[in-house]
RNA sequence: GGUCUCGUGGCCGAGUGGCUAGGCGGAGGUCUGCAAAACCUUUUACAGCGGUUCGAAUCCGCUCGAGACCUCCA
């Protein structure tokens, strides 16, 4: 385990405290997955990327981490309304398939999405249909435990009663007495004795595809249920971190601390984290808002918002150089940006590679590994990390242009370190060692090749040859780049 | 209406009492057969008003503006 001084802002005390697991070297680290009824957007991402952070950095510190991400595939309704239609079952009557394959679907693409961003798998992808079971038998603890009371085959879980022994609201700071007031009128509430009552279990109307039998008749898991019954059975009933979007935070982490309180007589979370949300023009993306656009036609450029297509890890990059807990605006402006900055960072790993070490050091970069950690110990701040390694990037640059020096160990240094943070920590990687040893050797190869063609004609100033060479490399996407040391060359953006 | 967050230079974004983050863009220069890249210099900041302080972008108050949640949303 490496020494570090993790501070994490936790959403519940609105402060930044100490991490301590509750058994080290174990960590317990749940996130709130999709709901599997369409394609991931770019809100989607942020989550994944910023958990993804959070992972790839506690296992970096020297944590067993076990990092559970449910799919959400049952239980998430329309509206709260009775009438309220299973987001799922919605899609699958639409396109008139069986629900279950919608689910499929969706949580392949998906996937095939995560992993072109580069995002680690979790530990444990739970399903909310493959744990019914389980939450049935929260239900049942939690109507045992008096916190809530069934109606005509539904469970609510009962919020006024459980105020009266826990305090509902306190992630969110709401009031219950004052909750009454400023919720909206919402139809078919009648079964609920009071509006902030949710479902632990709803029955299931005639017509209702996706149902299962309870003690209470057939019927289908509140939204809530899942991740607290998932989470208890797969970290503990009481477990180090739970993450999602701050859109999260209420309702549904705020029933969750209810439905754990109630279940089992104390909170299931140690540390709330919640990434804040992508904004298009200010706004939230977001679903309901229709102003989406999704990691698809990000990577395909296939949206009319979008000036060209994306790399999937430009847009990594954009979502890491911003804190998790600020809102990002999303532009095409901002894209590009942040695909230049990405560039200018690879390429420096690259020179780094190349760059022959001194005897002496004209400069000092024993500092930058040390600021790293210190950015990173600071609630994820990763912005912070990576202008550092920006100013390392000038560094690396006037060495390869012999306007400074390194020696051997400053530059063995400077190598782990971008590796540490930029490869490992960041999951940053380069267009060229995605595409496998074996085709990434055979053009490495070719690209040998053909400088060295070139750069016989430019000895003998044949211009036409040469340029006709760069010209046409240009024309594939590869930028070809003279310096003192002879040519390289680099993949660049897609246009 | 309630709860909360935010307003930083052309753009995206760190910072939260004194030491002008960083990236992208613009301008000038060096290098180069040309180009690209790189390097150097440079440009425009902390919404407004008042207060606390030796000192505030940073703390407090007010005003204006934007947003999130209160229904599903990452």
């Amino acid at each position: 385990m490496k020494n570090h001084d993790l501070h994490i802002t936790n959403s519940l005390t609105r402060k930044k405290e100490v991490f301590q697991p509750i058994k080290p070297p174990f960590v317990g680290l749940y996130v709130c997955g999709p709901t599997v009824y369409g394609d991931a957007h770019l809100g989607h991402a942020r989550p994944a990327v910023t958990f993804d952070l959070v992972f790839r950095y506690l296992k970096h510190l020297g944590y067993k981490v076990r990092y559970v991400r449910n799919i959400t595939d049952v239980g998430h309704l329309e509206n709260d309304a009775d009438d309220g239609e299973d987001k799922v079952a919605k899609k699958a009557r639409l396109e008139q398939l069986e629900p279950m394959e919608v689910v499929q679907y969706y949580t392949d693409r998906y996937h095939h999405d995560m992993e072109k961003l580069n995002i680690l798998k979790p530990s444990i992808e739970p399903r909310a249909s493959g744990h019914i079971i389980e939450q049935i038998e929260m239900a049942r603890a939690i109507l045992k435990a008096g916190y809530a009371y069934e109606v005509n085959g539904s469970v609510y879980f009962d919020v006024a009663r459980y105020n009266m022994d826990y305090k509902y609201g306190k992630l969110s700071g709401r009031v219950v007495e004052e909750m009454v007031a400023g919720n909206r009128d919402l139809e078919g509430q009648d079964e609920k004795r009071h509006p902030a009552d949710f479902a632990l279990w709803k029955k299931a109307s005639p017509t209702h595809i996706m149902r299962w039998p309870s003690p209470w008749g057939e019927g289908f898991p509140g939204w809530h249920l899942e991740c607290s019954a998932m989470g208890a059975k797969y970290l503990g009933t009481t477990f180090d971190i739970h993450g999602g979007g701050m859109d999260l935070l209420f309702p549904h982490h705020e029933c969750e601390i209810a439905q754990s309180n109630a279940a089992n007589g104390k909170d299931a979370v140690r540390y709330w984290m919640h990434n804040n949300m992508i904004t298009i023009n200010g706004q939230k993306m977001g679903k309901s808002l229709g102003n989406f656009i999704t990691l698809r036609e990000f990577f395909e450029g296939s949206h009319k918002s979008l000036h060209q297509a994306y790399d999937p890890m430009t847009i990594r990059f954009f979502i890491l150089q911003a804190h998790y807990r600020s809102t990002l605006d999303f532009s095409n402006e901002a894209l590009q940006a942040a695909e230049k900055g990405l560039q200018r960072l690879l390429q420096a790993m690259e020179t780094l590679e190349r760059i022959k070490a001194s005897k002496t050091s004209s400069v000092d970069v024993s500092l930058l590994e040390k600021k790293c950690y210190e950015a990173l110990n600071d609630d994820f701040n990763a912005p912070v990390a990576i202008a550092h390694l920006f100013d390392s990037v000038r560094t690396i640059n006037s060495v390869k242009d012999k306007k400074e020096s390194l020696s051997s160990d400053h530059l063995e240094s400077l190598r782990n370190t971008f590796k540490t943070f930029v490869t490992d920590i960041f999951g940053l990687s380069g267009e060229i060692s995605k595409q496998g040893e074996e085709s990434g050797q055979i053009i490495s190869g070719l690209m040998d090749l053909l400088l060295e063609l070139r750069q016989e004609a430019r000895k003998q100033k044949d211009w036409s040859t040469s340029d006709k060479i760069r010209d046409a490399l240009n024309g594939l996407n590869i930028n070809v780049k003279d310096g003192a040391e002879g040519s390289s060359w680099s993949i660049s953006g897609k246009n």
